[in-house]
This record gives C-alpha cells, structure tokens and sequence, in this order.
DNA sequence: AATTCATTGCGTTAGACTGACACAATCTAA
DNA sequence: TTAGATTGTGTCAGTCTAACGCAATGAATT
C-alpha cells in the first residue's frame, strides 16, 4: 500500500478551522479576465486529481464584508490589488456544489472529511468577475497547492469544468459583455500605453464579432476618455500606431455614469 | 404586569425550527415595486413594535433553489405568481443584521430568543425587485402577523427604515433605471390595458424627470413590442386616448435581447 | 535606394435617430 | 355651444451610425 502524502497545512486548517473562520454555507468564486495576444483568457485553477478545471475561489470570514472577501480572495491567489471586481450574480441551486470533489481532495492525503462537515454542506455562492492586467501579472501557484493556467474563452467549451464552473464562466461572459456597452472596462485589461487596434481588438474579443477600425476610433474617441500620447508604437511591420492612455479621471466618471446618459 | 400576548405560530416555527428548515445566514429581501395614481410605491412592512418599516423577505429552504425561494416568499407575503422578479445585488456587510431587531420582536411575547441561535447570527442578504399590478393587488397581511402598506417612492427618505433596508431601496431603484435603458418594464407595472400617457408617466416617475410625450410615442412604439388597440380610454375629461397591450412574444424577446441591439 | 504591401490616420456620405416644437382633432365640463 | 386641456400626427435641424475611400507610413523585399 502506498503511503498518502501529508496533508497541506491550509487544507488541515479549513477542515479544522473553517467552521469557526468562515461564515457557513457561503462561498465566491471569481472569473478572473486578462487578454493577451488577441485572445480573452481566464484564470483557471488545475484541479489536479479529479482532472477538471475550476474556479479560483474562496470563503468569507465571520466579520468579513462579502466584497472584502472578494478581494482578499483575489489577492491571495493572485497578489494584485486594485483590480477591477464586480459582482455578477448569485448561484443557489441546492444541487450545484458536490461534496464528493472535496472528499476527493482530502482522500487523496488519507484523509477523511467527518459527516456533517462545514465543508460539504450546501453551499451558495457569489459570483464575481475580474478584470485584470495579463502582462502585469505572473502566476503563482497558491497556498492551496493548486496549478493555475491562463485558459483562452474559445476552448473553455471543451474543457472539462467543476461543479457548475461552466455556467457561472457563461454568465460572467453575459455580464461582460453587457457592462461593455455603456461601461468602459479597457484600462483593467491592457497595459498602460496602448494602441488603437490593440483596444479595437479587446472589443472584438469580448464580443465576439468584427468591428469597423475606423468608426470603432471615432466611437471610441467620442467618449473622451483616452489621451492622444505623442509617441507610436514602433516595430511592428507596418505604419506604427500611435499610442493612448485612459484619462484616469474621466474614465472614473464614466464607470459611475456610463458612457452615454440613456435617458 | 401586563401578561405577554401568545407567540404566532409563525414566529415560534421559525425559533424552533427555523434552524433545521433553512439555510444558516442567508436571507432574502424583496423590494416590490408597484404604480399607482402615477406615483411609484413600495410595498413595506411595518414592524410594529420598533415602528420601522421593512422589506419582506424571508429564508432559504435547505432544499430549495435561491431564485426559487425569492418566488416563494413574495407568493406568501403578497398572493402574486409570475411576478418579475431580478436579483439585483448582494448585502453581506458584516453589521448589516441587527440582531435586536429580532429580539424585540420576540420579547414582546415574553419570548427570549437563545444566545447564538440561528436567528441572531450574521445574516447575508440577497437582494431581489419585484415588479407587480398594483390594481391586481389587495393587501393581504402576512403570516408574520405584519402589517402590509404601499408606500410611495418620494416619502421612503422620511421614513424610518429597518436595518439597511433603506440602502437596498435605493439600490433597487437604481437597478430598475439603469434596466429601463435596455429593457422593457412596463408589463408587469401595469394593468393589461393601458394608454400611452400611463406608460410615459411610468417612465418619468421611474426616470424621476419628464419626457417629451411625442418623443415618448415614437420611440416606445419603435420598439415594436406594443399593439395598439381599436379601443380609447374614454372618461378622462379630454380626448380619449387609445389603449394599448404589449405583444407578448416581442416583448418576451426583448426582455432576452434587450431593446437595443447595442454593438 | 526604390518598391511593395499591409496597416494606420483621417475623411465622406447616406440613412437612422433624437430633441424640440407646431397644429389640428377630440372629449368633458361649463 | 364654447372653452380648455389633452391627444394624434407631423416637421425639421442636429447628431449619431454604418459603410466605405484614399493618402501616409514603416518594415520587408528587391
């Protein structure tokens, strides 16, 4: 017989602590976006023995606001801070988590989690996205001694995915790209310096569709939220585009108005 | 001494079972929205004995799908199905749930609610607007023993407000502007048939600020989602103007697809 | 050094949409 | 019958949108 192998110390403390750490019966999990190379990535989390990918995710603690709780997670598994965040809904059928993925992981240490258990009771969970820098950011392999992979949207479909993982990734996707049309949302996803067809391309990413480069600038500029910066981006084989920050002040504006006034 | 009047029922089930029939620490509260006399109202209850009033809500089955429970619990408090009804937002501040909110309630029967009962633990609160028929609609006062009142929008900043039930109203309400932009509502504010000044007035006490009537017209029947009847509203003191019904499937789609096509 | 070629910057035009406003028709009350 | 408020329909200029043209640029090629 082969000898489990120890049990980490942060799976020990939430099969010991969680109970007492953690509100019950309450979880997040974050779709974390980066774009990079023209593709819409997400932030997936190897979930090494059952051999399905899952959300990045965590738990809220007793005296925690649950948005904290967000972040905190974010930071954990992430080490960014500042990032855009927003909850996007709320994911309760009483059949969505399976107890037996947890069992899972801890068998696989020899370990056994107790009937009753905090862990594998039913638990409803709070969705959030997050929008962040992909060439800001380098994966580090969190305290739950989980791999993390960046994941292109166009192969999630035939990934295999935990629990309702899936669903949850089709809904943030949904929330996205509705925010896109009277939210701005390019400064948490590209560097600071970009170019034009560089954010055209973010666009048409998220929505999946072509856009007119020419009406796409117009639109864009029209917004008032980018700076015009007097330098290009050289190398590239062609006419070198020039380059734009976000004019941090109004794009705030814009995030807490929208991008048009509607009514 | 005054003897204390006899425990409901309701409230003594929720002490002694409340534990074992519900989620722990997940609450649900509805913001209900209603038109009337081209006034917006908000069904309220009121708590008699803190003189505060407070949004009905109500607790998740152990079994039961959130969304569902949303459902069931305006089914009980108000009599109404095929209600629309969207989760909006999600409280989890930890201070959110005042816990002698509850005690008070209890002890004006003689009742002691025990130290660190379900009941009095942290409660996170998922946050749902309903939009219903107020002519369709007669008050039918709860199972809690509570007392039912609509409550018009422009009064509810005078009121004293429960817990922070005051701040979800006002994020209620700011959900239900920013989904008039891209989706149609009137449907369920309404009665079946209706005139155009009724739909517009529905808009401009939601919107808060009036709108051109001809502007109003023309864009509302550009949306496609309303039919026009050969019928007027006679008995206005003024020409009689013609009713209206939205066109079910049209108006099912654009509640799917939005009323613009954005991008 | 001249040429090629994809890409970028800037511009045009027709059609749709928006906001502001005019005017005639209608209904009840006086 | 008339008055007065309200509704139905229409106009018009300004703005926005989608579709497309063309010259300028910059690295690669010859």
């Amino acid at each position: 017989m082969s000898k489990s192998p120890a049990l980490p110390a942060s799976l020990k403390q939430l099969l010991v602590k969680g109970n007492e750490l953690f509100l019950p019966g309450i979880s997040i999990d974050c779709v974390i976006f980066g774009f990079h190379e023209n593709t819409l990535k997400l932030l997936l989390l190897d979930n090494s023995k059952s051999n399905k990918w899952t959300l990045p995710g965590g738990f809220v603690l007793k005296t925690e606001d649950i948005n904290n709780a967000a972040y905190r997670v974010l930071l954990e598994r992430t080490g960014l801070k500042d990032i855009y965040l927003k909850q996007f809904d709320v994911f309760g059928q009483p059949n969505r988590t399976d107890a037996s993925a947890h069992k899972t992981t801890y068998e696989q240490y020899g370990t056994k989690i107790p009937k009753d258990h905090w862990l594998i009771q039913r638990f409803v969970s709070v969705g959030y996205f997050a929008l962040i820098d992909y060439t800001n950011f380098s994966i580090q392999n969190d305290t739950m001694n989980a791999v993390f992979a960046w994941k292109g949207i166009e192969q999630i479909n035939n990934l295999p995915i935990d629990h309702d993982h899936g669903a949850i990734i089709k809904k943030a996707l949904d929330s996205l790209r509705t925010q896109l049309a009277y939210l701005p949302i390019g400064k948490n996803l590209l560097p600071k310096k970009f170019t034009m067809p560089e954010l055209q391309k973010l666009y048409e990413t998220i929505l999946n569709k072509p856009l007119d480069r020419r009406n796409f600038q117009r639109k864009m500029l029209g917004f008032g939220i980018l700076n015009k910066l007097n330098e290009t981006r050289k190398g590239g084989a062609h006419k070198a585009p020039f380059l734009y920050t976000f004019n941090d002040k109004k794009y705030q504006k814009a995030l807490k108005e929208g991008l048009y006034g509607s009514w």
